[in-house]
DNA sequence: ACTTGATACTGCAACTTGCAGTATCAAGAT
DNA sequence: ATCTTGATACTGCAAGTTGCAGTATCAAGT
């Protein structure tokens, strides 16, 4: 039977159009620019090809790099016109998994040590890719952008991630300050800080920025 | 062999932990309660319980509800201990899937009206949650919480989503502003107002809220 | 000559999801 | 009084995905 396609199908095929690259290449690209949307392994990234190739929508052949061959995969014509169909298809609902947060809402099973690292751990993950983000912006001023008829494209997504990084490192910060205040992690319950904040959410407002 | 605990493993035992529930009852939790920071399918929270119960995390019973049988799941000592080692574990970084935004990425495949389409249809998804969380912080002053002690832990939750569907929100208007400005999807490249964007976001400022 | 790190790729077990299917019961519609 | 609908309750299975171990070559620095 022929193999289905994935939106991890379409995220390749659309790397692919970009210009032909090896799966260890796509990896990397991959993990670089799609890490904040759509993450995917680097196994998959491997397997991916292969079957844009049963289906026709890439071709693929060995190159010779210095007497060891590796396998470079480039779009076809019916791979361009699924891209163009994806297109016109309905969009997956969002999806965040995010373990500090479990760890938040079940933070009564530890101390307040427990939860601060946890929090810690989220920060200095968000961190480094903020950084990361915000240096390629500046590279991208220097014509630094690999294909860049497509700035305007990546410099929106961009947008996107240091907004998210700058509001959750934002929480960070104000989440430690509740949680300085908390006697112990449990059975707090309905506290006059949590009672404030309550009645700020009720009314969609948001306590960071007042 | 005995199953390996997974962080799903201790988001069900967590939950266990409030009451003892049924599979059923756990998947309408879950998907009420920690659907933006560990979503999970019904199909696992109904092979989860089970799983800890062979650990010993967990026990089973069957009760009558008016001729028809249901398991009821409860945690037990030896849970309750695993959940507090948990919480000195390593937390996984956190990992966010928006088609929408490969969408945007990979937007020059298609039309403006279709990115516009994908961006009304992400728009949608957050705001139903958004507003849900709203109106369950109105509920929670009413004294609705189910478990009333640990509404710190709910409201503090709650504070990240609200900032996080805000700032979503607002990007999505922003990100419709520019693409309005668009001739067209393919090719822009470098535009005036891309230019500009890249300065701020290349030193870490909001282009949203200037 | 040797170690290290980048390049390049595969096999496999385990985790997870989506979907189809099965069945009972309560409540409202006809 | 029967019928439909929606909630409750659960399982089997195929397919998508990940993590990890393993294999191998090559370039560069020690």
């Amino acid at each position: 039977m022929a193999p289905k396609m994935t939106t991890s199908s379409y995220a390749v095929l659309a790397l692919l159009d970009l210009k032909p690259w090896t799966a260890y290449e796509l990896t990397n690209q991959a993990q670089r620019s799609l890490r904040y949307a759509w993450p995917k392994s680097e196994r998959l990234l491997y397997s991916e090809p292969k079957k844009l190739v049963e289906l026709g929508f890439a071709t693929t052949h060995q190159e010779k790099r210095g007497g060891r061959t590796r396998n470079v995969y480039a779009i076809t014509t019916e791979g361009r016109d699924a891209l163009r169909e994806w297109t016109h298809t309905r969009t997956q609902p969002p999806r965040l998994e995010i373990e500090a947060l479990l760890r938040l809402l079940f933070a009564d099973h530890g101390s307040q040590e427990d939860l601060l690292r946890a929090l810690d751990e989220f920060e200095s993950d968000i961190g480094e890719h903020h950084q990361a983000i915000v240096e390629l912006m500046a590279s991208y001023l220097d014509g630094g952008h690999p294909f860049p008829q497509r700035t305007h494209l990546s410099v929106l997504f961009a947008t996107f991630q240091i907004e998210m990084f700058k509001t959750i490192e934002q929480w960070i910060e104000f989440a430690r300050g509740e949680i300085d205040e908390w006697p112990a992690t449990r059975d707090l319950g309905m506290t006059p800080r949590t009672e404030t904040l309550t009645r700020l959410l009720a009314q969609d407002q948001s306590p960071l920025n007042p």
